[in-house]
DNA sequence: GCATCGAGCGTACGATCGTACGCATGAGCG
DNA sequence: CGCTCATGCGTACGATCGTACGCTCGATGC
């Protein structure tokens, strides 16, 4: 923390300056990245102002400058993880062309590494738990979901898309916690049973 | 909160007191529950030594005293939660006497409420995110989700299991979340399916 | 060229946090 | 009946929190 910003002296581009440099659209956007990686390191509990100022590498004003507060810092932190994983996710589906490459789509998103990187993952689950004590950020979890499922519905009827996207939220989480999660095969498996006779 | 404890007057049974009313059990115990109360009201993130002795109407002292610090009050809470829990989803497995009852119970823990009032949702994620994030913690969610395990392997083998596992878990979060979720009755016939032949 | 104005940030304040430290107090023994 | 000692708690400290306030300073209009 000693030596933040590149000082004085830094500024990597003060060039262009034909029009406002003032309004910096890169600051806000920048402190929205780091603030993931501050909560995917210690958490809802220990993301503080100070701390994702510090690891932006920008002064503690301009938080309360871009954001009203922490929730909507918060909120649009989780809305951009949101954002980014609902379109990884319709890239992958909407690639399939039939229904065994959708099911195999499905297998490969929990059994490869995509959605599964810890970092993700225990973002998610940190959404989660602020969505499922307060509302408010219920409509952001809903939001991601309802995409994702519009993305499933290409392939599934919609009752076997919420059977599939349950089947595979519940998977993740086994990852997640290190539980000794079923095999590829097994999986394979269960999502054909699952979307027998699903178009 | 206002007007919370029994209060001053209260004290059912100062009677006793043949031996030691120093080392007074209940104290800890009080702390813990109550700490289970403030968790799913304001989260791990705002969950206070100071809330919590409040909120158990005890000295601010009697967390250092009766805790090695914050973690260890967690763990303690937790623990409790998770072993409540457990024992409940075993009562529900082991009153099952075949298959067919088997399944129903595990469909009745998704559809009926006994797993899912808003407050032990938000106490599971809670537990899971910190697990998430901190390897800690993670015994004790595996303890769990064994023990689970070990009540679901009395009516199905061990594959089956891991796949209905996370498939309650997958639902749960979807009610967690107020996503809408799957019609009960499509809950049971993907039960149905995923425990097909599956002694 | 100068006056003006708002974008953006440095700083300081009050609240709250976790925790350590030392005293009260009542049980147990002689 | 009094001494002793550990249990249990009141309190105070230093760190850190979120946020408000007011200054700096570059861009713009004349």
């Amino acid at each position: 923390m000693s030596a933040a910003h590149p000082p004085p002296a830094g500024r990597p581009d003060p060039a262009p300056s034909s029009r406002r440099r003032r309004h910096d659209p890169d600051r806000r956007d920048r402190i929205v990245a780091t603030c993931l990686d501050v909560l995917a390191e210690h958490g809802v509990a220990g993301t503080s102002h100070r701390r994702v100022a510090a690891a932006a590498d920008v002064p503690l004003g301009s938080m309360t400058y871009h954001f009203d507060g922490m929730d909507d810092l918060l909120g649009a932190a989780f809305g951009r993880f949101a954002e980014e994983a609902a379109a990884a996710f319709e890239r992958r589906m909407t690639a399939a062309r039939d229904l065994d490459e959708a099911r195999a789509a499905v297998v490969a998103l929990i059994t490869e590494d995509v959605f599964a990187t810890r970092r993700d993952l225990v973002l998610t689950h940190e959404l989660y738990t602020l969505a499922a004590r307060e509302p408010a950020f219920r409509t952001l979890t809903n939001a991601w979901m309802r995409r994702s499922r519009r993305a499933l519905e290409r392939h599934f009827d919609p009752t076997t898309t919420r059977l599939v996207d349950a089947f595979v939220e519940g998977i993740t989480i086994h990852r997640a916690l290190d539980t000794e999660p079923a095999d590829d095969a097994d999986v394979r498996e269960a999502v054909a049973r699952l979307t027998a006779g699903a178009a």
